[in-house]
DNA sequence: AAACAGTGTGAGATCGATCTCACATATATT
DNA sequence: AATATATGTGAGATCGATCTCACACTGTTT
């Protein structure tokens, strides 16, 4: 037996009095009767009404829901960032649909389209592309509220919550350089990625201010995947003369370098020392505990969904544009290198 | 300037006909003239129009949109989970909305009953609490389409996916009292949960089998994150006499643990052996490696997008009930125990 | 010529909630 | 008593897409 969700037409038949008046005891505007106001609350109590939000939506063109469009859910970075969006969202009675680009532009794109069909309220989205922006510059211009998070594009407009890549990659590599190495291996994402392209500009000029020549041979290009990252680092560490020290761009990569270093039977710090970006969980547990580039994850999420929910309630000053700042924890796994 | 996307109404006049020739040439169904039908595709074009899901969804009753519910998407679990689900919809043309309990029974419940406002098509749930489920009742007294996973509830009739809990349990434990240890912790969630009710009874049924009284000294309740498991630990091995060796019940509380036992100078598995259930990406890094209880987790979310959707595309079997095995991965975080 | 099938189109109802407007009453003010 | 003001209520329009129905027209069959 299927019955129906009741309606307000339901309840107003219910209480004897008409639909707008209905709507009136229930959602207290405009002038309702004592009387009449309880009765209308009791039919609904009885018919356990809960109001349609289509139809809601509708009259109003907007649904309660935000989007959200990350990378990967899997990465525990972004799985953080989705979990304190959809605390706050639900704080200011809003849902949260979250979506994989699996950093794909095409993926990013339909279901950015997908989303927009459903008249979504607005969005907080970590583009997959720093240039390709077309998507993202038409809902500016159709005023559709949109914050980026964890990477900016170029030419669009809005707020936007990143933190000091190029900072922390400088400060990791000099770190390294300051222990005397000279062979530093990068094991990053594609440079379409804004973080990837930052963390690698600090990384170069890191290794420029050391005097140090960049050599494509130190670079390895990688999915961001435990298992990508693992072969990644096999490969950029197989050469006749790897690096004497790896810096990672986030913390699945830094987990696929930890298992191949063990698989390929190098130790750290002993043959390799190492820096990730992007603390987490077991850093402390590994032994040596794995010095990383810290940055406030339980800031990022929190600091986009309120400039996103001030956007929706009115807000119009100009683009805010936050960025954190990113702190080297020293722990183990870096060791001075004698120079060779 | 905000312009506003183009409706039926707009294409209809830009075309010269009435709106409902215009939807049926935009749908293509019912007679419609080739010239016309030309004429309201360049209509559409021109004006870029993309239908409004909502009003279409006002109408058919529902939006083209799947809800899932779990526990934490902060557990690499619920995060692999959540992530195939949501490759899976995409397939169907549907997005997903998740929603995290944070494993209370209210967030639960109020997070239904917002999702169900939405009108949204059908659900994908790990329930809180393995009694307490009028709320999951209502949805199939009322037909919406409903898969549990990862857990089931009394009473609730309906599609789930789950793994051999109690089995998994009593193996490793098992193991571990066919290694000599008498004195078993238990590092578990709430009893509330269905996954932390089985994981006990095949601990009890493994100890009962091995001649072991239960104590409840050994027994250690935890919240599912990394802190939380850390202070339990702590608890647990601060007794005068603790385990000899600890069973977890999912991979956060491994961690947990291990994070622990290092803060306690506790060497494993020298001091002390360690099973866990649920099996996770550096558990292979650490060293010794960690022994654990895997789960297809691979299967889980594709397996409950499968049934969900073969629901929606108008299935009506009866309920099926899938369940998955678990393995025991034997590693190095268990020694054998000479006797005392 | 009459009846019928096939084709093409538009008017209007519908989904459910909300809002405007008009129309009642009742009380207060001149 | 006449007018103004406050208070309650209902009829009907609206949001955008879709669907039913009625109506028209062509061509075919008796």
């Amino acid at each position: 037996m299927v019955r129906k969700p009741a309606t307000l037409k339901d309840v107003a038949a219910l209480a004897n009095v008409s639909r707008a008046t209905a709507a009136r005891a229930l959602n207290s505007y405009g002038y309702v009767g004592d009387e009449t106001a309880q009765k209308v609350q009791a039919a609904a109590e009885k018919l356990g009404y809960r109001g349609n939000r289509l139809a809601q939506a509708l009259r109003s063109g907007q649904l309660p829901i935000v989007g959200c469009i990350l990378g990967d859910i899997q990465n525990p970075f972004f799985a953080r960032i989705a979990h304190d969006i959809e605390v706050l969202a639900r704080e200011c009675g809003h849902n949260l649909v979250i979506g994989s680009s699996k950093e794909e532009l095409d993926q990013e794109i339909s279901l950015l389209a997908s989303l927009r069909s459903l008249s979504i309220r607005g969005f907080i989205v970590a583009p997959t592309s720093a240039d390709n922006n077309a998507h993202l510059k038409d809902l500016i211009a159709e005023n559709v509220p949109l914050v980026l998070i964890d990477r900016v594009a170029q030419g669009v407009d809005c707020d936007s919550v990143v933190v000091d890549n190029e900072g922390g990659a400088r400060k990791a590599v000099e770190y390294l350089i300051a222990m005397g190495h000279h062979r530093i291996g990068l094991l990053q994402d594609d440079m379409r990625i804004f973080t990837s392209r930052e963390r690698m500009s600090g990384y170069r000029a890191a290794l420029a201010a050391g005097g140090i020549a960049p050599d494509d041979r130190m670079v390895s290009v990688s999915q961001s995947t435990v298992e990508h990252a693992v072969d990644a680092t096999i490969r950029l560490f197989s050469q006749k003369s790897p690096p004497t020290a790896l810096f990672t761009v986030d913390s699945l990569m830094t987990q696929g370098a930890l298992l191949a270093f063990r698989s390929m039977g190098i130790s750290i710090p002993h043959d390799v020392s190492l820096i990730g970006f992007d603390d987490f969980n077991l850093a402390t547990f590994t032994d040596p505990q794995i010095t990383v580039v810290s940055q406030p994850v339980s800031e990022i999420g929190r600091a986009a969904a309120r400039l996103l929910f001030d956007r929706l309630s009115g807000k119009s000053d100009p683009p805010q544009k936050i960025r954190f700042e990113t702190k080297l924890i020293v722990r183990g796994s870096v060791s001075r290198h004698s120079a060779g």
